[in-house]
DNA sequence: ATCATTGTGGGTAGATGTGGGGAGAATTCC
DNA sequence: GGAATTCTCCCCACATCTACCCACAATGAT
């Protein structure tokens, strides 16, 4: 197990499509993976996510198990597969971005990197916000969800 | 085990009908195999597969448990034999593509190449596109039936 | 205050994808 | 059988992309 990824930061996209990775994430994930590789792929919501290579690695070994003969199988791993980018940083800590990816999260410059435990969040920073407004506020009602869990 | 094959990448078809395999795949093979051999064989979805030699060993491995004396399964494993082509790349990492294998998947020219777990798939890029069945739409389903497998 | 770390910018050597010539092997045709 | 043709795969070429290196300002630590 990891050590968890937590805080924000704001960071920008260099013009070689460049993306530094907080220094403090990189120092986390060191422990597992000395040569820093992350898996980004699509998120649910308009931005990427990050999976440090050990997280990604336990998805792989469920979807490996699933038979290639079930049409749906096929397309789930396709999706899942292709939308799936292995990316090591550089020597200075810094990812390239494919543009295929940049365009689904309508990132342009500035990225706000949202720690999220297991994972990193890569948000536009401009749509990180829009995001935040439309969306449903976590109320009473969301905490007494919770409640079922903890 | 071999490295997980993710992400996607777009290449051309030559006037030779030689195909680049991506390096970062090659390179992956490159701990199993030296020699970059793959098995090309029809795709149960209009698309070739390519399976590096050690995976389709262990597909054959299980092929070989079906009973000979069931019609059904000597069709099929005649089936899947006769179009399986064990293919080398050249000193440029391209792979000579079988003219009967291209017109199966309608490849033309542009082929987009899917890293899909423990094998390839070529696409011909139109055809991808068209092919709704083979695609799932990164909807709230999707990362629902996500949560099943996870 | 000083020094190390971090995030960002940019030059450049090497890797990569693609095109095409040509030698030798394989196949076909007479 | 032997010649002609096709096929395969090597080589070289070259534009583009990648990832290294160095640099430096801003930040944080001692």
């Amino acid at each position: 197990m990891i050590t968890s990824f937590t805080g924000e930061s704001r960071h920008f996209l260099d013009e070689k499509s460049r993306l530094s990775i907080p220094a403090k994430y990189r120092r986390w994930l060191a422990e597992e993976d000395a040569e820093y590789t992350f898996i980004v792929t699509k998120g649910a919501d308009p931005c990427l996510i990050a999976y440090p290579a050990v997280e990604w690695d336990t998805f792989v070994e469920k979807l490996r198990n699933l038979s290639q003969f079930k049409k749906k199988n096929r397309a789930f791993i396709r999706t899942w597969s292709r939308n799936s980018i292995r990316l090591k940083c550089d020597k200075q800590g810094r990812i390239l971005m494919p543009q295929r990816l940049l365009d689904f999260a309508n990132i342009k410059k500035e990225v706000t990197i949202i720690g999220a435990l297991n994972y990193l969040e890569l948000w536009d920073s401009e749509m990180l916000k829009e995001h935040q407004e439309s969306q449903i506020p976590l109320d009473d009602n969301y905490f007494e969800d919770l409640a079922d869990i903890f």
